[in-house]
DNA sequence: CCACAATACATGGCAACGCTATGTTTAGGA
DNA sequence: TCCTAAACATAGCGTTGCCATGTATTGTGG
């Protein structure tokens, strides 16, 4: 073995596919490569074919995702940075509608299969200062609570997104966080104002500036 | 105008793309139409190319979606019938996963704009029968409930059915539920037995027997 | 009743797709 | 310094969605 693989060429072809799905380019074998001066064998060398590209942008999608949830603000309150993260979450699939959706319609797995664990790990870290802090019961399953928050904000925003409901659904999150969290320990009270501070989707006639 | 289209036609090539699609044999233009004594152009006249008859196939998946939540039998317990409803919901999801899939990766809207409201309406129904059974609070609005009902139900399906989380996982929809009915009003013990008995889906631990 | 005309449908071909067999170039180890 | 294995280019295969063109068919006006 003598000639070695560029690490470069890698991860400049999942960036152009990402570009181009956001762009709302179609992302085909011969356009990827076109105008970089590679081949189309270069998707072979480096990812086995397009599903392999596929896999690689699916990843590139989890990674940047949790980055962004990496992103969010730590107040005292870890109620409000639970629901900033979700917030957070959502804000992500908006402003990257396709990149989300083709990290979600994967028929085969990632090449890591621990990116969704990632994804959840920053939930359940959030979870467990909010139970350190009393306000959540210290006897639930953090991972569980995690992941009802994840499928809160995943099905409120591939409905939203992609689907067929409006963008004012998004604001059925905070109620939803709101008994998700009361029933987990909040006192209801001071959950909604929580929430209500990490939540920023608003229902359509809300009014949200001070007079 | 004088030669009329066959309306079994048009159906004949939906059923058929459905009957593809769970069989998970690709879905093409000459694909399904192979064996039908039909040309390619008949996707062309009933539908105008494929990404017309993809359309019909999500009103397709729509209607049947809506035809299965209507046989979920109706008991005394709203509350049960309700999560019996949004367990329907992901059984269907669960047997049909790539026709479920097709229903929400839509870049155009459905032929018919109306096949989110007639899902939920089914939902709205049995919310209001829980509001006059005393066991929902009267004032809140029913629509916004069913919504999160939805929300819940898809999100989980979506994360377990073609996404990254384990089969387990649909056991949180119980505890989900519960907190959002006792949320809109509901005493936490009976609806734990409500939900207990219209949600089929258990931790991997759990013993469903008597001994 | 029947000829006209509009529409359903078949045929064949186009550009682009994913993929790969084959050949060429390049770079690390002997 | 070769030599060889791997990176990469080229070109072509079969298939895709689509459509221009031609034919067959059927409701309707005279």
């Amino acid at each position: 073995m003598v000639r070695t693989k560029n690490p470069a060429v890698r991860t400049r072809l999942i960036e152009r596919a990402a570009q181009m799905l956001r762009a709302r380019e179609p992302v085909t074998l011969r356009s990827v490569v076109r105008d970089t001066g590679l081949s189309t064998m270069a998707v072979y060398t480096y990812f086995g074919g397009m599903e392999g590209l596929w896999q690689a942008v699916r990843q590139e999608g989890f990674t940047r995702l949790a980055a962004e949830l990496g992103t969010v603000t730590r107040t005292k309150d870890p109620v409000r940075d639970l629901t900033a993260l979700g917030a957070a979450y959502v804000t992500n699939a908006l402003a990257n509608p396709d990149l989300y959706r083709v990290m979600f319609d994967a028929t085969v797995d990632l090449e890591n299969p621990t990116a969704a664990d990632d994804t959840l790990h920053i939930l359940v870290t959030t979870i467990e200062r909010a139970q350190q802090a009393d306000r959540f019961a210290p006897g639930a399953d953090a991972r569980s609570l995690a992941t009802q928050c994840w499928a809160i904000g995943h099905g409120l925003v591939s409905l939203v997104a992609t689907g067929p409901l409006p963008h004012d659904t998004l604001a059925l999150g905070a109620p939803m966080l709101v008994a998700l969290f009361v029933d987990a320990g909040d006192t209801p009270a001071t959950c909604r104002d929580s929430v209500g501070r990490g939540w920023p989707f608003r229902p359509p006639g809300h009014d949200a500036g001070k007079p």
